[in-house]
DNA sequence: TCGACATAAGTAACATGTTACTCCTGATTC
DNA sequence: GAATCAGGAGTAACATGTTACTTATGTCGA
């Protein structure tokens, strides 16, 4: 996403340790519900207990894991609520940038989309649900650089972070790779044909699709997903 | 806002500080541009290091500030760009929550409204900048919170700390305190009459015409307002 | 007058020490 | 057996110590 800008700088010890929070998240070390303390995690990774609090504390913020007072930390699983409101969120943010970076694509973009999503269709392919995942998450990453607001980029890569885990598990489930790979056909061709508002629609079509399974893999005995979604998505 | 929520928990060293920054940008007393170190501000509000650090790193995630290795912090005010980019998620954001407030407030709720929009008419005659901006930051507050998407609101908040500043210059210098008072008139009764598309519209033509009054505010020689408004707006 | 260069002051980033809290465990009582 | 309570283990939050870096300042040679 933003890779090379500030050349030289070697990332802090705090930078690493979210990084390696983030993969153990992503890996299964850090299992949801778990209580786990700054005091062993620092010990883990060889380093002292400030750059280890600052990295969950920054976390914590995302709410991809909650720190508990004089207990430790946990990594937490989104609800149904707050999977729908995210969800929200991004559909009004992704919809409009994706009609942007319709509008604003060089072919040298269209490059780049098209590398991603013949990486997705490798992944649905051979059933890879992580390597799926990530290009995904990498051809929505591309479209909202070209949609280029930095703002919009980073508050959908912070949401990312709390759902990653959820999407997951559905992917798992629900064996639906190749549905959800399909919902992206028209998003990127309609960027490589410069129709910002069919992008748009595309993207509005897929998310809301991508929202529902989502939140049917989240929601418990209680909630009412089609509640939800009327509440805060329609 | 949220106030009640957590009974008793008084607040950590950290949120004390955080909160006594945020008063210090706006009452002037951290100027924009300005170096200062943890140390002195630590001694000054008679705390160790560590929470005043941990205040800092929060609040430049938001953009109000920036932290320059072995140099000091510093208040930054936005620049065109980043401003304009701001304004694009407000109204992406703002603009479908001030419908879903329409739908869903009950008569207790526009009272709550009618108070705000009354103390911002109040501050108008009174022109008192400051007064309106905290009645008028405010009354969004009150529109998120009816909209019940606690993601909306965090983001929201989190990017007027770094547009404060600029908001208040523009309405000191432009002595416009009226004119966007009665921008807010038509989205408190389309909300009043449960009306979500006009809600909508009122609230979008408000924020595209804040909107650009502020980045004329922040624009430079060299900033193209216009194109900055096509680029991340139409 | 000007530039190279040592020196020192000041700092964020990181390491370590301390405190007050939460919760578990197991003995004690009824 | 169940409820109560003391003690201790473990922790986040906060305080303080250390390090490596950046920059201002002044000295000296051309």
């Amino acid at each position: 996403m933003s890779s090379v800008v500030h050349p030289g700088r070697p990332p802090s010890l705090t930078e690493r340790t979210i990084e390696a929070v983030r993969d153990g998240v992503r890996n299964g070390t850090f299992v949801p519900g778990e209580l786990y303390s700054v005091y062993r995690l620092a010990d883990e990774l060889g380093v002292s207990r400030s750059p280890v609090r600052e990295a969950l504390l920054r976390l914590a913020e995302t709410g991809m894991l909650a720190i508990e007072r004089n207990r430790g930390f946990r990594v937490v699983l989104p609800g149904a609520r707050e999977l729908a409101e995210i969800m929200a969120v991004r559909i009004a943010l992704e919809v409009p940038a994706a009609s942007r970076a319709a509008r604003l694509a060089k072919p040298s973009d269209h490059d780049s989309l098209r590398v991603e999503r013949e990486a997705m269709q490798q992944a649905v392919v051979a059933g890879d649900e992580g390597a799926f995942l990530l290009h995904d998450q990498r051809l929505h990453g591309l479209l909202l650089d070209l949609a280029g607001n930095a703002h919009v980029t980073r508050i959908i890569e912070n949401l990312r972070d709390a759902t990653r885990l959820v999407g997951l598990s559905t992917m798992k489930n629900s064996r639906s790779l190749d549905e959800v790979y399909r919902e992206h056909l028209p998003i990127v061709s309609a960027v490589e044909r410069g129709d910002g508002r069919a992008a748009g629609e595309a993207m509005r079509r897929h998310l809301e699709s991508t929202g529902r399974l989502l939140l049917r893999e989240a929601a418990g005995e209680n909630d009412d997903v089609n509640a939800l979604w009327a509440e805060l998505i329609r």
